[in-house]
RNA sequence: UGGGGUGUCGCCAAGUGGUAAGGCACAAGGUUUUGAUCCUUGCAUGCGUUGGUUCGAAUCCAGCCACCCCAGCCA
């Protein structure tokens, strides 16, 4: 057995954690051991610009470009653009951001399907010439009646035996748009009684007057998803074309297409400079969407929920989107790894969101400064100390990576600590502060709860504590504090507001049919924001970072959206695993 | 009830005739000035099911069962 363990590298440099073997990988390393296309490996990704880009697409994208570069290969970012009505500029400009964000470089320039209409045109006029497709004038309603069943063949068309000659000219006419949209198709000439159903003879060409987002009104014919993808494919020289498991059943009809032509034409009309070796057409090969508990991943209901404002927008840090994920603090290395461990198959599976938090949490514990913030203040009066008292202490960014060097944090007289790391009745195992009790700040002294102030309703007002001044950097004497909290100088802290993020759904799979509207099953808690937090200063030093491990809550990343002059806001991107 | 797929630990997943990788989760220890991280250990006599072939089967064969996809001039 070979050992199929390596690590691979993106653009931004970052070694990604091993890889494993999956089917796609192992198929491409016997193609190239047979040199079936020459050792090329060329592969795409190709999106249609109708909607933002998901963690389903992250692991589409992943695989594409992955397995390109393992390879020396090459990847095409293509926008299939066969659809005008549904598409716009704004999707095609958010999705390469996302794609380079995702750290991912594509290959040459952007393409659009859109960039093949005269090219496809062509191959269309030899398909009619070859007896190969037809117009077919049944509206869309009757077609659907001659096309059959599940169970039941369908019916030729009537105008199914009409001539080259008569095709060539109603084709051509339709371009000029003599044609109202629906009132006829072009349709590929192939057996209305496949038990197949997209064999019974699919359009290939349908007549919309309406703008193109990349052609304008160049054209008033536009060509369908099947017809496209496969030509788009050989003619940029693809070698694999990889997709969802939905498409399997429309593979018989890419290789028709593609055999159905003169593979010389074709040859011709790819990118590929002149051919030591010879063309070989493109391969589709299909591998499982990736689905993930607890989230939706389906662009039409993603689409609902911007529109309904069940969340603020597509990059809502809530959403499963590139763009949500990037704005709540995932980073790129994390979602690459997450993707690498979830694999590639062709089983339809629902991945658990905890192995989402696991590469998120990982990566981010290996590269987040560390600071302090406290959530919900309460004050501690060091009483032994001064008035004036102002100490600069210096901390380490990080506990294990010195390299990311130290920070200085004023401490003062008046501090504040988190009031749930005080408890007057602690349970069992409580290891923060109690009255009487002991306890480090972290980075700090050993303190010791002497007096526990309160208002006539008995609520908590403040902690008076003494602070053992020789316990700084060393443990104390004839005695083991085991609890270590975090603080904040209560003059010297910066004010900040936090949102606290949790899944959007409450139930494990939002996206099953019995659930009719999505916002019976949303978890209520989702966003909570707390508007009193106070982050030690040096969050906001010439330079500072924009996320953080707060220490002992979890990793926090500015919202630059949010954020004013006045108004600090921090996204919760996770918390902390904790067994306690 | 046509066609195409898929079933290996709670969740992913490797494995392609030689006696069940790995990750997540979980559990138990250890280290620790983050109840984090890190380390160690444990976690499928079993691969949807029933038969068959074989010295030997998750892997080959047959039947059965369950689930997913397809009847857009969407992708």
């Amino acid at each position: 057995m070979t050992d199929q363990k390596s690590a691979s590298t993106t653009v931004d440099g970052a070694v990604d954690s091993s890889t494993s073997s999956n089917f796609i990988r192992n198929k491409i390393a016997d193609d190239i051991k047979q040199n079936k296309h020459g050792g090329r490996v060329h592969t795409r990704f190709p999106p249609e610009p109708n909607g933002y880009l998901h963690i389903g697409h992250a692991k589409s994208i992943c695989l594409n470009f992955g397995v390109a570069a393992e390879n020396s290969g090459l990847c095409n970012l293509r926008f299939d653009d066969t659809n005008p009505e549904k598409e716009s500029q704004e999707y095609v400009d958010a999705i390469k951001d996302n794609i380079s964000w995702l750290g991912f470089q594509w290959n040459g320039d952007v393409r659009y399907s859109s960039n093949y209409f005269e090219q496809l045109y062509a191959f269309a006029v030899q398909l009619i010439e070859s007896g190969k497709a037809y117009v077919c004038d049944l509206s869309a309603i009757e077609a659907r009646e001659y096309r059959g069943s599940l169970t039941e063949p369908g019916r030729n068309s009537p105008y199914r035996d009409r001539s080259i000659e008569e095709n060539r000219g109603l084709f051509e006419r339709m371009r000029t748009g003599e044609f109202a949209d629906g009132s006829c198709s072009l349709r590929a000439k192939i057996d209305m009684a496949a038990p197949n159903i997209n064999m019974r003879d699919p359009v290939l060409y349908r007549i919309r007057h309406i703008e193109h987002h990349q052609t304008g009104t160049q054209w008033c014919i536009y060509p369908t998803y099947d017809y496209t993808h496969c030509l788009s494919d050989a003619i940029e020289g693809i070698t694999h074309s990889l997709c969802t498991l939905e498409f399997e059943d429309h593979r018989p009809l890419y290789d028709w297409i593609l055999h159905a032509l003169e593979i010389a034409s074709i040859a011709g009309a790819s990118d590929l400079e002149d051919t030591d070796s010879k063309y070989v057409l493109p391969e589709q090969t299909e591998f499982a969407k990736l689905k993930l508990n607890y989230t939706i991943v389906g662009k039409r209901k993603l689409k609902e929920m911007v529109e309904t404002n069940v969340v603020t927008g597509w990059d809502d840090p809530r959403m499963p989107t590139l763009a949500g994920m990037r704005r709540r603090g995932f980073t790129a290395a994390a979602l690459r790894n997450f993707c690498e461990s979830v694999g590639v198959a062709r089983s339809d599976s629902i991945v658990d969101l905890g192995m989402l938090e696991h590469a998120i949490r990982d990566d981010l514990d290996k590269n987040s400064p560390r600071a302090m913030c406290v959530l919900n203040p309460v004050t501690v009066v060091l009483t032994n100390l001064p008035d004036e008292h102002l100490q600069i202490l210096s901390m380490a960014n990080h506990p294990k990576v010195d390299e990311m060097g130290r920070r200085s944090v004023p401490l003062t007289k008046r501090v504040v600590i988190d009031r749930s790391d005080f408890e007057e009745l602690p349970v069992q195992g409580f290891k923060r502060l109690i009255a009487g009790g002991e306890v480090r700040l972290r980075g700090a002294y050993v303190i010791k709860c002497i007096d526990v102030i309160k208002d006539g309703a008995g609520e908590l007002i403040e902690l008076h504590c003494s602070v053992d001044l020789d316990t700084l950097g060393k443990k104390p004497e004839g005695r083991k504090v085991k609890g270590v909290i975090h603080w904040v100088s209560e003059a010297k802290g910066i004010p900040l507001t936090v949102r606290l993020y949790d899944r959007l759904f409450s139930v494990e799979n939002p996206e099953s049919k019995d659930i009719e509207d999505i916002r019976e099953c949303l978890n209520e808690d989702s966003l909570i924001e707390i508007t009193s937090c106070i982050a030690e200063p040096s969050i906001m030093e010439e330079g500072a970072s924009s996320s953080y491990q707060f220490e002992r809550e979890g990793y926090y990343c500015l919202d630059e959206k949010e954020s004013s002059e006045n108004k600090l806001v921090f996204n919760r991107t996770i918390t902390l695993r904790d067994s306690w």
